[in-house]
DNA sequence: TCTAGACTGTACGGTACCGTCCAGAACAAG
DNA sequence: CTTGTTCTGGACGGTACCGTACAGTCTAGA
C-alpha cells in the first residue's frame, strides 16, 4: 500500500506535538493544526475521533519519544554521576525541559498531568537508584532525586524569562556539587 | 465618596487574579469573571479598556501582594538559612509556589513573561544576598540561588502531579543540608 | 428636586474553534 | 473502464469569547 501524498494518524500527531511544544494544550486544536498541515477537517476527523483524540496522541508520541531518548539514555550512562551531569546538561541547552515543564506544570488538563505524572515518576525512579548506587539510604535518594528533578525543571522555568545561568558548565558543577555526597 | 455597591478597578482585578490562579492567563477572560462578579461586561468596559487591562491589573495585583507579602517576609528573616526554609514551606504549604510556577513557566503571553521575571528576578536577588552573608563567593551564590530557586518552582511543578515528598520536614531538612555550605 | 456624570443590563456583530454533513476526488481491484 | 472503499474540500450550525451600542438606572451636588 503506497501511503504517500495522503496523511497518516502520525503525521497528525507529529503536527500536534509540535504545537504542543509551542503554545501548550490549548494550542493542540483542530483547525490551526490542520492549517499546520494544509489538511482541512474532514480529513482530522475521518482519522480521528474528536480533539481529545488528538492530544492523547501527541501525548502518546511525546511520552514514547521521550522514554526512549531520554530515559534509556540516560539509564545507560553507567556512572551515577554522569548521568545527573547529562540530565542537567538536556535541561539547558536542548528544549526538551521546557515541554516536560509545561507539561507538568502549566496545564490543567487531567489527560495531560496523567502523562506527566507517568513520565515524571519513571524519571525519579531512575535519578532514585542513581543515588542508591552512590550509598545513600532510601529516604535520602528519594529526596536527593526529587530535589534534583525539580531544579531541572525549575532552571527550564528561569529558562524561559531568561533567568537561568550563561555560565553553564559552572552551574552544572556547582550543582552536582551540591547534590552529591 | 461612599464607593459602596458599585464596582471598583480593584473588584476586578481581585477577581481576575483568583481567575489567573485557577486557570492561568487564559482564564483571565471578561465574561467568565464578570459572572464571577455577577457583573455585566458594560461593567467591565466601563472600568477597563480591554482585556489586556484586566490581565494587566491581575498581574500587577499579584506582584504587590507577593512583594510585600513573600519578599519582605524573607527579607526580615535575619537568619539566612531560616529564610531559605520559610522558602521552601511556602513552596510545599500554601499554594503561593503554584502561580509563580505557572506564570514564569506555563505562559507564552510577554505580558506576563515580563512580570514573572521582574518578581523571579527580585527574588533571586534575596537569595543570593544569603548566600553571600554565609561567606560564599559572587558566583557561587548565584549559583546556590538559583538552584534553590529552581527547586522552589521544581517543587511546586511535582506537588501539581502528586510527586512531591510527603513528608515535607525531612524534605526540606535533606534540601538544606545539599545546599547550605 | 432636578440634572450631569457615573455606572449597568441587554442585545448585537465579529472571530475562533468544535463537530457534522455530504458531494465528490483518488485509488485499488475486478 | 467500472465499482466500492478510502479519503478530502467546503459549507453548515453550535458555543464561547471579545468588543460595541445604547437605553436606562443610580448618585452627588446645585
Amino acid at each position: 500500500m503506497p501511503r504517500t501524498a495522503r496523511l497518516s494518524r502520525d503525521d497528525w500527531a507529529a503536527a500536534a506535538l509540535a504545537a504542543l511544544t509551542e503554545g501548550g494544550a490549548s494550542a493542540v486544536a483542530v483547525e490551526p493544526v490542520a492549517a499546520r498541515l494544509k489538511a482541512s477537517k474532514s480529513s482530522f476527523y475521518w482519522l480521528f475521533e474528536n480533539r481529545a483524540a488528538l492530544l492523547d496522541a501527541a501525548l502518546e508520541l511525546w511520552e514514547r519519544e521521550q522514554t526512549e531518548q531520554v530515559a534509556t539514555r540516560l539509564a545507560d550512562i553507567p556512572d551515577p554521576v554522569g548521568r545527573m551531569r547529562t540530565l542537567f546538561r538536556l535541561a539547558l541547552s536542548t528544549g526538551g525541559a521546557d515541554l516536560a515543564l509545561r507539561l507538568t506544570g502549566g496545564e490543567t488538563d487531567p489527560t495531560v498531568l496523567k502523562v506527566a505524572g507517568r513520565v515524571t515518576r519513571r524519571r525519579l525512579e531512575v535519578l532514585q537508584a542513581s543515588f542508591r548506587e552512590l550509598g545513600m539510604t532510601e529516604e535520602r535518594s528519594r529526596h536527593r532525586a526529587t530535589a534534583v528533578y525539580a531544579t531541572y525543571l525549575g532552571t527550564a522555568a528561569l529558562a524561559r524569562i531568561g533567568a537561568a545561568p550563561s555560565d553553564t558548565g559552572a552551574y552544572v558543577n556547582d550543582l552536582l556539587a551540591a547534590y552529591l555526597p
